[in-house]
DNA sequence: TTATATTATGAGACTCATTCTCATTAATAA
DNA sequence: TTATTAATGAGAATGAGTCTCATAATATAA
């Protein structure tokens, strides 16, 4: 499935209409596999010569992470981070307190232990934050 | 120890003064295991007749929270949460998504799991944040 | 004590990511 | 094509949190 038609699905799904803004906006998320906040993406784009606004990024995005193309990072320091969440497994994520670097984790183990103590509680698990603060090894051995 | 011996250590360590404003509000933080946001801490004492300003309410619970007897939460909401941390063991939390409440949950297969994770990486773990959005009982009930 | 030297506080200005408004433009249905 | 309706852009608004700076309070020295 091609970029456009994974889109252009999605809209569709909610009803939504397909324009050229929504189009770029995928493209530059798809086409990457950082973890971006909204206005790299803005500036990615602006710089290629698409001049989307910001309203328009942070409108899309929204429609993007609803319909589980992007995640939506909250690392604590103010700003989103987005990342293309396409064919990409679930995992989470391991952040470098010095460097900012962000690598990604995933751990059976801890995954099922959440179901449990969700369950445990009598509860239903939605979704989850799970990241871990580090110093890496570039920024340890300096 | 009394909570202005805890609060007078801490403020020597850091070779600050100890004043009634930060007095009141470690007192109002110590006295309770909720899990409030700034204005919800300058609202309680504003109302028992406390007049600190916002700004210093601010700025002793960064003062707190560096000295370890305050907890700051990211519920990814766009404001942090304190949660008075003396006399507690370490636990993450379950955050309901439809009524907001609270749990806390402490798992040590998980806390051995993230220390290897991030051992495998050659990395070194500082903190890390772990936070299950459920449905409580009371909500899925209904 | 009392004077002196700082530090802390309060009020409100400011920041910055994000959201909102609303007039204009573009996409879709007929 | 045109009519209908949704999307966009520009910039105003929001809101949590931070900063500034004049004034007040604390700690230290005498």
């Amino acid at each position: 499935m091609s970029s456009s038609d994974t889109l252009i699905k999605a809209l569709k799904k909610e009803g939504l209409r397909y324009t050229h803004q929504r189009q770029a906006i995928w493209d530059e998320l798809s086409a990457s596999d950082e973890h971006r906040d909204a206005e790299e993406i803005y500036l990615a784009l602006y710089n290629s010569g698409l001049k989307v606004s910001r309203a328009t990024v942070y409108r899309t995005i929204d429609v993007l992470v609803k319909n589980n193309l992007v995640r939506k990072l909250d690392l604590g320091d103010g700003r989103a981070r987005y990342e293309n969440k396409m064919d990409t497994a679930h995992h989470d994520h391991l952040i470098c307190v010095q460097c900012g670097k962000i690598e990604e984790f995933m751990d059976n183990v801890i995954e099922n232990r959440q179901e449990v103590i969700v369950e445990n509680f009598g509860y239903r698990l939605i979704r989850h934050i799970h990241q871990l603060f580090v110093i890496c090894d570039e920024c340890g051995s300096k």
